[in-house]
DNA sequence: CGCGGCTTTGATGTTCATCAAGTAAAGTGG
DNA sequence: CCACTTTACTTGATGAACATCAAAGCCGCG
């Protein structure tokens, strides 16, 4: 008898709280079976644009930007995201390609299961089809959101955003070391980098943060909050 | 015996190619016998910010658009639509309200169905689901994009852009009639209104386009898609 | 230690919004 | 149907916001 049966990791997942839910024990040991898992290295390519999708991709742990690049050669970053959102996330089902890039900005874990599966999965569970609509669409909407409230404000406006953006739904501190790189933020915020510094130093001025190189230290969130807001 | 039984005018609509091409005909006449029309006047609103999402809609005919008030009071405009790209789109899943409004540029047609009987539908037909999450997500992939284009534009490629917008994707013809005023066009694009009118006259100055009054005549189509690009 | 990339700052010019004033067009009430 | 009011459109002038360019400092890495 096969007493000591091996627990799916799975099983015990935090993500299996979020589209899993409707997956009864079973279906997660058969999930367990088609999954992998991959490691990427701060700067790694997860997913390229153009390539074809295959797999349903989701970050367990780590950071990423999600990234196109325009006609002009210029990078333009559309967000950047902590675990359990979705990392192949959107086109999976209306596309055949990927039409954006995502990349790790920290060492990241990436949970990866053939695509083919979960639509299976999608097709004879509906709750389990309910759960991951619901969660895609409350991503798509986000990143939607945030675009436009961006596109909204200026210059000033938009690195408040920024850092009030890491401060509070990425690291939920008031010190952290910057995931990226001034360019990078530019690119997001869509301004120039040299405008970026510019503020970033001028914010440092008026005692709003502190900045050792990477690392960040917002001393004044009230304020940001108003410059952000106005903005 | 019925031999009269009534065809149900959703067997032949052409949303059902859309998204119901799983249903089978019963599921069908239920459709239709919990499917109201209703139409809108030209400026209408259809669905409003922050109401309650009880139904699904889709657009049958007209123009729409989609936007939000941002928190200085100024109308962002999201995006402008034509038939079979859902109205209600979006949030429907993911959120109890609307995020955005609706409003009808042309005199439209609507068909409403209760949105529990779409989830029931959901549920228990796997099919149907797949084709409703793939034209979900087409249709933010389409916005998203849409946004990341704008704002990567100057003012004179945005300019060209949206012209060709409305000659490609809106009339499919190089002379119409706008039907949004210019200030809408500048909500949507994100700049001042006045700068649009100025580009506006600039290209009928090159006799890129001739305007009369709300009519538009796409001239050189081919400079504009390359004011476009390399904007 | 020296090379290359990221960062910083100042100077300059372009792009764009804002303001103002005028004209055309579209409702509105008598 | 016309005078009146209001709203949309148009253009020029001005200044603010922002990008670009250039030069120098910093830092990590071979």
């Amino acid at each position: 008898m096969n007493e000591k049966k091996k627990p799916c990791v799975c099983a015990n997942c935090d993500f299996r709280d979020i589209v899993f839910s409707y997956l009864d024990d079973p279906s997660i040991e058969e999930l367990c079976n088609n999954k992998e898992e991959q490691s990427f290295r701060k700067g790694e390519i997860i997913n390229h644009e153009g390539e074809k999708i295959t797999n349903f991709k989701y970050l367990k742990s780590g950071l990423v930007k999600l990234y196109r690049r325009t006609s002009n050669g210029e990078e333009q970053v559309i967000t950047i995201t902590r675990p359990f959102e979705f990392v192949s996330n959107m086109s999976i089902f209306s596309e055949e390609r990927y039409q954006y890039s995502v990349s790790a900005l920290e060492d990241s874990v990436v949970c990866i299961v053939k695509l083919d599966f979960i639509k299976e999965l999608f097709l004879k569970n509906g709750g389990f089809a309910m759960g991951l609509l619901t969660k895609i669409s409350r991503i798509n909407d986000k990143i939607i959101s945030q675009t436009l409230d961006i596109r909204q404000k200026n210059l000033v406006g938009r690195v408040a955003f920024v850092l009030l953006y890491f401060t509070k739904e990425i690291y939920n501190s008031r010190v952290f070391d910057l995931p990226v790189s001034r360019k990078e933020i530019a690119d997001y915020i869509g301004m120039s980098t040299a405008n970026v510094i510019r503020t970033l130093s001028d914010f440092k001025r008026e005692e709003i943060i502190r900045v050792f190189g990477k690392t960040i230290e917002v001393v004044d969130i009230d304020k940001l909050e108003i410059i952000s807001k106005r903005g």
